[in-house]
DNA sequence: TCATAGTAAGTCGTATACGATTTCGTACCT
DNA sequence: AGGTACGAAATCGTATACGACTTACTATGA
């Protein structure tokens, strides 16, 4: 349906050059979880498979560190960054902040045929509930919000939300697991965000009905971690 | 009075390497203006300026592109980044987002003892109106919103905020001026924002403040611009 | 057995070198 | 004179090489 995905981002340097394959290279493994955190990713090792030299495998892990997706200690090396919690509510936090403004920033723009291209992929979300397929609700849950952010007149804080998206991409496979019930409610907010956008409510509404869309997942995930 | 500066921010990678003193270094000739907008970085120049090889000095230009104080192009090199009005309109915006967030969340921690010391610049800052000190008014400026952030408790915004920072510090010895009539206003809103904290106001209403006061700003500035 | 020093392996950090690409100037042709 | 093609200079992109640092292992002595 949406091609929009996770990858298709800001793609900011000099294309082409090995030093951006790289950088795609590796961001992909992390992203689709064949790096899982922890891993440790050697530059000569990335190099070698690759068919690179390490200069432009190094230039990429330093990209990939900027964005928090790995860490890089002096001497040492770098490793995906890890599921510490509490990046995760960093992040999250960061998220809804951004996610909101984004929204609220976008919503005037967005005309009826997004309106009705979004609510095509709520409904395949809700239909992800019941086959219980959280891979693809993910997937779609940011093609809904992509759709929603097409026209962002502001493209830093589009750049903000994916960043935070690639963040959340590199704990995807980890010990961090759906909030039971948490999923569907979140189908419903889309529906009510879709409402408040059509009837033209006011920005700050809309800015509040996205930030809370996005904590209440963090909430549930804290109220979970808590009773474990 | 306060030492907090734009320079001792995150101080994220390898400290001592070499790479890492090529970007405080080419960083701090931007921010202080001696690189002024459009300035070609050369890479071989300033590696032998420094006495490094390129390629620290290429990885430290890297680290600036992603921070947007210079854009690259394959094949052709690096210049300071422009001043873009749309740049200008995009960070404006942004800040006033996060820095309304992060003086929100930071609210609750901030004690009496800080609260004074913020006073105390605020009021260096209205001395600065009289003697026209711009220059210095900006780094007041910031030394008080620091304050405010001392312990805000998601480090992931702080550090979006100190982002916005930088773009700004790299255009302000450029064709963007004060406002007249802005800076006292900014006073007299730094002062109502104290106030709103001490009194443990709602965290919606200060974040409102804090994001009106920078976004006045760009309106001043929009304001201005559309009459010449 | 445990602690410790010494050593070897692994990996990173940076310098140097060279091929690739762009840019600019100049000569030639129309 | 204007435009185009060619060539040289400048600069970047990457490979290779080597020194520096960290880490882990091993052997030795208490």
């Amino acid at each position: 349906m949406t091609e929009t995905t996770i990858t298709d981002l800001p793609a900011p340097a000099t294309p082409g050059s090995k030093s951006e394959q790289a950088y795609q290279a590796v961001k992909a493994r992390i992203v689709e979880g064949a790096y899982t955190p922890g891993y440790r990713l050697v530059l000569a090792a990335i190099a070698k498979d690759l068919g690179f030299s390490v200069v432009p495998v190094r230039e990429a892990i330093r990209r990939l560190e900027a964005e928090g997706l790995v860490t890089f200690e002096r001497n040492v090396g770098a490793t995906v960054s890890g599921i510490d919690p509490t990046e995760y509510l960093y992040t999250m936090q960061t998220l809804s902040i951004v996610e909101g403004a984004a929204t609220a920033l976008s919503a005037p723009l967005i005309d009826s045929v997004a309106i009705a291209r979004a609510r095509a992929v709520n409904r395949e979300m809700r239909q992800c509930l019941d086959h219980f397929d959280p891979v693809r609700f993910t997937q779609l849950n940011q093609d809904f919000h992509s759709i929603l952010f097409e026209h962002c007149p502001n493209p830093h804080i589009l750049d903000l939300v994916h960043r935070g998206w690639n963040r959340l991409a590199s704990l995807r496979s980890s010990t961090f697991r759906f909030v039971p019930g948490r999923a569907r409610a979140s189908v419903d907010e889309h529906e009510a965000l879709l409402k408040l956008i059509e009837t033209g409510a006011d920005a700050d509404d809309i800015e509040k009905a996205a930030r809370i869309h996005r904590s209440a997942t963090l909430d549930a995930y804290l109220a979970q971690a808590k009773t474990i």
